[in-house]
RNA sequence: GCCGGGGUAGCUCAGUUGGUAGAGCACGCGACUGAAAAUUGCGGUGUCCCCAGUUCAAGUCUGGGCCUCGGCA
């Protein structure tokens, strides 16, 4: 899997920076196509409120790693990273150039960094029996279960966070091994050049604002009506996604159609500043630019530069 | 104009018998290896409207002023 040969641009940062538009302007420069690391436009019949590339970009474009579940099936975090690796070695195999862009940070950091995850699938009986175990006895008892098990692994996660503290157990149980013992980085597979898309805080508060608004214009309501008239239960991964949530408490009476715009641009914003904690600002491996500021000129000579040893 | 309520954090407000102030939300910061737009932890950011007075000490008491909301004219 590791092949330095391979030349991968990223772009990273925080939702409403405009990553989209600049992966399909170096992608045209360049001669590239897109591979999406974002966590919700994974999902058929979800555009309007993930902000999917629209079709004529995507006509343009070829992106991956788009529409490739239904609603209401689960992509695990493996299965995305082992999907981006084939469609990344798979464009560079076809001479064009891989451009890794979203926001979901772990998506991107276990592409990046070549996180070896724990085989171990989601075992849902043994989650049930868990949380039930944690309902019952209290989120310390779990932890506590975990501490017998894999004392490192329970330092590193606060007890109250019982879903984290499921999955360590999970893997532990299942294995025999300590799930911290499983846990590892074999480093960067590719040639990486990281481009991190941010905003001043009140322009990207304002950009969200501005964005939500034109969701609702463009039906982001009939969108989640149509999923939920579909069959789709509210409580599925994809049907919490920002928008779909507060548009479906909207529908169920639960709020005002106002409040719940209000309330999907307040929860992006809070979004945005979980992002920043995957995207640092003073991460020196991440080349940052503001699109108002930087020409895309400037952008194309200094990624010249910076992969001259590949012909870019 | 008169009567009454109210001016405390970005917002809505709490604040005991006077001891330089605290909740929610907002906001800021962190964790993250098969649910991640998930889940989860930490943080109070302040001319207490202004001026003068009483007091060792005033958000709190007294006087004056300003602003605001409601009622009556």
């Amino acid at each position: 899997m590791r092949d330095a040969s391979i030349t991968l641009i990223a772009i990273v940062g925080p939702t409403a920076s405009g990553k989209t538009a600049l992966g399909i302007d170096l992608a045209t420069e360049l001669g590239g196509e897109i591979v999406s690391a974002d966590s919700r436009q994974i999902y058929r019949g979800m555009d309007i409120g993930t902000a999917k590339a629209t079709r004529a970009e995507r006509d343009r474009i070829p992106h991956h790693l788009l529409d490739v579940v239904e609603p209401d099936q689960v992509l695990t975090l493996a299965e995305y990273q082992a999907a981006a690796y084939r469609a990344i070695e798979d464009i560079a195999r076809r001479g064009r150039l891989p451009l890794l862009v979203g926001g979901t940070g772990q998506y991107v950091a276990a592409v990046l960094e070549g996180w070896q995850i724990p085989e171990v699938a989601p075992q849902e009986s043994l989650r049930r029996e868990l949380e039930a175990y944690a309902a019952e006895n209290g989120a310390e008892a779990l932890h506590g279960r975990l501490a017998g098990i894999d004392p490192a692994a329970a330092a590193a996660i606060d007890y109250r966070n019982v879903r984290r503290v499921i999955r360590a157990l999970e893997v532990c149980l299942v294995t025999g091994r300590p799930i911290s013992e499983l846990q590892r980085k074999s480093g960067p597979p590719y040639t990486i050049a990281q481009l991190g898309v941010t905003r001043p805080r009140p322009e990207l508060y304002e950009r969200i604002d501005w964005r939500v608004d034109r969701m609702i214009d463009a039906g982001l309501v009939a969108e989640v009506r149509g999923l939920a008239g579909a069959g789709y239960a509210w409580d599925l991964p994809a049907m919490t996604g920002l928008g779909y949530r507060q548009i479906g408490q909207y529908l169920r009476g639960e709020v005002t159609l106002d409040e719940a715009i209000a309330l999907i641009k307040r929860d992006t914003r809070r979004f945005v500043r979980q992002q920043y904690n995957w995207f640092r600002p003073g991460d020196e491996s991440i080349r940052w630019i503001d699109p108002s500021q930087t020409s895309s000129g400037d952008l194309l000579a200094y990624l010249s530069e910076r992969l001259k040893s590949q012909p870019v």
